[in-house]
DNA sequence: TGTACATCAGTGAACGCGCGTTCACTGATGTAC
DNA sequence: TGTACATCAGTGAACGCGCGTTCACTGATGTAC
């Protein structure tokens, strides 16, 4: 069973924790120094050889970390709100979403720059979250129902871009204003609704397709414009 | 008038070049040394210093270059595919936009990790040549009226959609196979597709408002879902 | 209950290295008169 | 046309510094018998 953000050892948290806030502030994981690390986190440099083999190391673990929390948080709001309003999961899915980037800001800086940045085994780690993130979003969309008429491939796409536009926009989000972060978020559902309206369009577009070329196309072929 | 791609001399050409270079190799600009780019400009360290003050320097002037090249050629393909197809023009920008990333991966690489790196010069650079793409391609898509319908504002949401996705798939679509890239333009234009309808959509219920309570909505006012 | 030993987090000194930056210099090109 | 001077790209040696990593060490905690 991998760590949980409890159960890890005082020197072993204290590092990850600096880790995080440096990275974060300065946008970057792969710029963090071990000395500077072992500074931050009141240790002595050497320390660090006692809980990882390296900075990626360090950056492997600590995106497992946030990822293992940020996953089932998503999921859980998803099934909750889908018992009480299933029209408006969408919502108040995106309302959490920023909610958790709003509470843990140095998880999402270090996430975004981890993506691009120069360690492959990192910008892998990452995306693997967001495409976890994504698959359980399609899955749930399935088992509660939320979109009926959409098929899977369908809702697959639909999660792909709806994740990686969050994912990227978080960091714009934190950056801002109060005034910002709300329109931020209104523009996020409007992307959502507006995806969710085209995908549904098209999967009936599929679903009947037009009356005089129709032999021409198998009904399970995906076809964008 | 700001530096073009080739009237730059010789060894501040070759600096801003083995940057481009060394820094989209290893994904990222803030990594970079100074002796190592002269080392890979073929030139003495202290070189550097006769054409820029510092790396952010040099950063801000690759940028500049990128921007103002990707900028007017995306609006020429606009121009040119709206003559003779006006409705292809959302699909011929999008294979146009991926052919130039195939053809200046280095700037895209730059450009990507740039824009979430660790100088805040550089990411508000690369956040205005974003800016400043999707603001073009809204006023060509309403001067060249590609759809008739939708108002300006809806329009300009839009692109920042579109210019946001696909700039920061433009990495992934770099780095897979073809068979990878064809699915990414693919889905690329898709979500194109639906935000087009899904905005289409909107824009109708706001031009109808609702029957019963009509009068509580300002027509000018933007409510997404 | 006591004793001996293993494990493990954390320490402090020391190393060699590549870094950014400075200084004084060269040599070519342009320009004033 | 020639001469004197300014400008500017590029050079090479030298500096002090913080870095990652290694080594031998301490002291606390757990465990076998």
């Amino acid at each position: 069973m991998p760590d949980t953000m409890e159960d890890v050892a005082g020197g072993k948290r204290k590092l990850i924790d600096a880790a995080l806030r440096l990275a974060a502030a300065r946008r970057s994981f792969a710029g963090l120094g071990l000395r500077e690390l072992a500074r931050e986190a009141g240790l002595n440099p050497n320390t660090f050889y006692r809980h990882f083999r390296d900075m990626e190391d360090l950056a492997l673990t600590a995106v497992a970390e946030v990822g293992n929390e940020l996953r089932p948080m998503l999921r859980a709001v998803r099934w909750a709100v889908a018992q009480d309003n299933p029209g408006e999961v969408a919502t108040r899915a995106c309302d959490a979403f920023f909610a958790y980037a709003d509470a843990h800001p140095d998880a999402f800086f270090v996430g975004v720059c981890g993506s691009t940045g120069p360690q492959p085994a990192l910008r892998e780690a990452v995306r693997q979250v967001l495409a976890d993130i994504a698959g359980e979003m399609a899955e749930d969309i399935e088992r509660l129902e939320l979109s009926p008429g959409l098929s899977r491939p369908i809702i697959d796409d639909l999660c792909g871009y709806v994740v990686s536009y969050l994912f990227h926009l978080s960091t714009d989000y934190l950056e801002d204003s109060a005034k910002g972060r709300r329109l931020r978020i209104q523009q996020s559902k409007q992307l959502i609704s507006w995806l969710l309206r085209g995908a549904a369009e098209q999967q009936r577009a599929q679903d009947q397709p037009a009356p005089v070329p129709a032999r021409k196309r198998k009904p399970t072929e995906r076809r964008p414009h």
